[in-house]
DNA sequence: CTTCGTGCAAATTATTTGCATGGCA
DNA sequence: TGCCATGCAAATAATTTGCACGAAG
């Protein structure tokens, strides 16, 4: 499935290249609905799953939302605790975690993904100012 | 809050650390309630969050579930593709990687989890039998 | 022309919350 | 006794799905 060429799936995948941001599945929805105004929800989760399985993006996981990433290398993510956005980790892919990981455990072990939480620049700010705890 | 020792509160603690395994929280839902019948699916809710607020406990959001695990200590889970079964991955806490993710990224970062993903042994068996590819 | 992908709304699933009440301190 | 945590059910929120229709090949 997934093989026909619709301007809605160009769409959403130029929309979530373009930014080079991680985006939710409601951002991309916004973000698409510039140019095509009827699209639907249900259309952007689907084109994004479609191409998460494909591999052409990235689905991120991250506490109760999923954020898509166009970039499909696999990096790693940062999530505020505060805020909750989520932000590139800009390190280069430790291959060598998933062959100890494999060797360890004895699962086949196709990727590993690592989410960083902390607190992001501009909630540490804020936090020093109103200093909050 | 949860300053006060109910009896609920200690049966999850103890179910969620007796078994030495991740739970989601309907897996813990009915292993309480083997000696707590009456308890809810909320309660279960209440006490799991907040004793992983707490850091008694370690709250795994994997996919579209959350897994609650015993153990405090910070370490890497697996994922199964196939089953989505969650195991405990037994490799050192990096600390490195925080601190070279802090400079490179100007976030406070506070840990890191990392989640491996791919196929268990029980899942690979099967589909080496059935040769689903 | 046929089949697939879309749009909408309804369905599903995990989790949270409001409120009255029983239970710990 | 007073106030907090529980239980239940209803409320949320994100994501998925059924179905009829318009569009791609």
């Amino acid at each position: 499935m997934n093989l026909r060429n619709t301007h809605q799936k160009q769409a959403i995948l130029e929309a979530i290249q373009g930014i080079g941001k991680h985006m939710s599945a409601e951002q991309v929805l916004s973000e698409v609905q510039k140019t095509d105004p009827g699209i639907g929800l249900a259309t952007v989760y689907r084109n994004l799953n479609r191409l998460a399985e494909q591999g052409r993006i990235q689905k991120i996981t991250a506490g109760d939302v999923s954020f898509f990433d166009g970039n499909p290398e696999p990096h790693d993510h940062f999530e505020c605790e505060v805020c909750g956005k989520v932000t590139d980790i800009d390190m280069k892919y430790d291959a060598d975690m998933d062959r100890l990981a494999e060797k360890q455990s004895g699962m086949k072990i196709l990727r590993h993904s690592v989410l960083y939480e902390g607190i992001c620049a501009d909630c540490a700010e804020k936090e020093k100012k109103q200093s909050w705890n």
